[in-house]
DNA sequence: AATATTGGTTGACGTGGATCAATGGGGGAT
DNA sequence: ATCCCCCATTGATCCACGTCAACCAATATT
């Protein structure tokens, strides 16, 4: 899943600025003109590696920064006490993590890397400096924190009213379409996460994801080998959705 | 539960301005000046009446404003080509309608009115222009879209990991908690929504959510007559929650 | 006041997905 | 390269919640 930098390394070793990255139609830059693109190029401070299963923060943390996932993936997922564990999303490059902690200065839920990863760390303070001096950055951002909304507006759709294979297809053609954007293949991919943790995004236990995949695989709809997916019939996953055979 | 402005009716009719209304603790303006009131008090252009089952707007609409529960009460939904509605949110005076078409520049979702309400639109153009003067306002924008985040992730978790009474539970202390916040008893207070209604936000059928209301009524939790909700031992409906007997 | 309509409660029964359990593989760690 | 533990799969059984249905209460309509 790494993407590699299409531009030349400058001389001066490792690059921060957004103007140089090739993340930049999918990143909060999105859309923006060279000139607005060299204005905010101070935003990204510093990168920062987090290794696979690492906490890029947890629930309760401090809040002070945003980031942009500069290469890997991760998911968020909060906990109740008593150890009950609901993911929350999964995040891929390009995408923003910490949204969340705006709203009482420290963060809601965790992140972990589901990878080796690399996050481009926004000060949030430097993000709203410059976001009331640069109308495209603060506009991009308001887009980006509505379109979290919207997702998780999504997510609960398939949570209160979708059986479990309608999730599964959901998630499955979601993940394919973020691939697509990224210029990978929208029909063959790798998941990067147990079938714990899409069963816990989905609200079904493991088992019932391993056999809503087997099912999948025998009516021919996707090819399941382990975590590496090939989606045979999207068109079949999509009716699916939107025709279920039971009324709910 | 409709709220009188406790300020005197100015000359000149009816004042929309913030500075002069009694919901500025619940609502954008939190925390600001007096200074900074006057600021943003052209922010709102205008009130908005909408009767009882009547849309604040569809899926679909254009988007060009964010709405500010004056008065009453409404339930934002997502509705699946099939018919199925999965009821999204319900909003009450002081919160904000309408984040989630920031996005895509049209809604993504449906705000009908629970009773006869009354809503201040904010011009969104209006809005992102003041932010960019008024860091309070900025600020105070950025908490509200991840406060929505924030709750979103939370129903994320009563969707997934939850079990019927649990949600139930959680859904009644919010409740409890919110009428509190406004002024009005945390023990007993009239729920606006149907059975129904709660039951497509928390993901459970009508029948579901009669039967725990009379389970939670047999167990002396709550006093329960149609809508009109009392909480009887609000510590114990917090224990069922996160002392399930159930391992998910 | 009479009637229609919508919303809520309760019972009987069915089922989708959870739970419990056993068995194999793959990939990370060293 | 090898080991081992985590992850995935599959079967058998169970149960929480959905479904279907009847009935009643509350509110709107005339």
């Amino acid at each position: 899943m790494e993407l590699k930098a299409t531009v030349p390394i400058t001389m001066n070793g490792l690059k921060t600025a957004c103007s140089q990255c090739n993340l930049v139609e999918l990143c909060l830059p999105f859309g923006m003109s060279d000139d607005e693109l060299n204005r905010i190029d101070e935003l990204v401070g510093a990168r920062r590696k987090v290794k696979r299963q690492q906490n890029l923060y947890r629930a309760g943390d401090p809040f002070d920064a945003i980031y942009a996932i500069r290469a890997g993936s991760f998911k968020t997922d909060v906990l109740l006490e008593d150890g009950r564990e609901q993911v929350t999303g999964f995040q891929m490059t390009g995408e923003m993590l910490g949204l969340d902690g705006i709203s009482t200065a420290s963060h809601s839920c965790n992140a972990v890397a589901l990878e080796d990863s690399e996050v481009c760390v926004i000060a949030y303070s430097k993000l709203e400096e410059l976001s009331r001096e640069v109308e495209s950055l603060q506009h991009q951002f308001h887009k980006v924190m509505s379109r979290e909304i919207v997702r998780d507006h999504g997510v609960m759709m398939l949570l209160g009213s979708m059986r479990a294979e309608e999730r599964l297809a959901a998630f499955l053609l979601n993940m394919s379409q973020r691939f697509t954007a990224r210029g990978f293949s929208a029909a063959e991919f790798h998941l990067r996460m147990t079938r714990e943790e899409i069963g816990s995004y989905l609200g079904l236990k493991l088992e019932t994801v391993s056999r809503a995949f087997s099912r999948f695989q025998e009516e021919g709809l996707v090819g399941v080998q382990q975590k590496h997916i090939r989606i045979l019939d999207a068109a079949a996953l999509k009716n699916l959705i939107q025709h279920s055979h039971v009324a709910r």
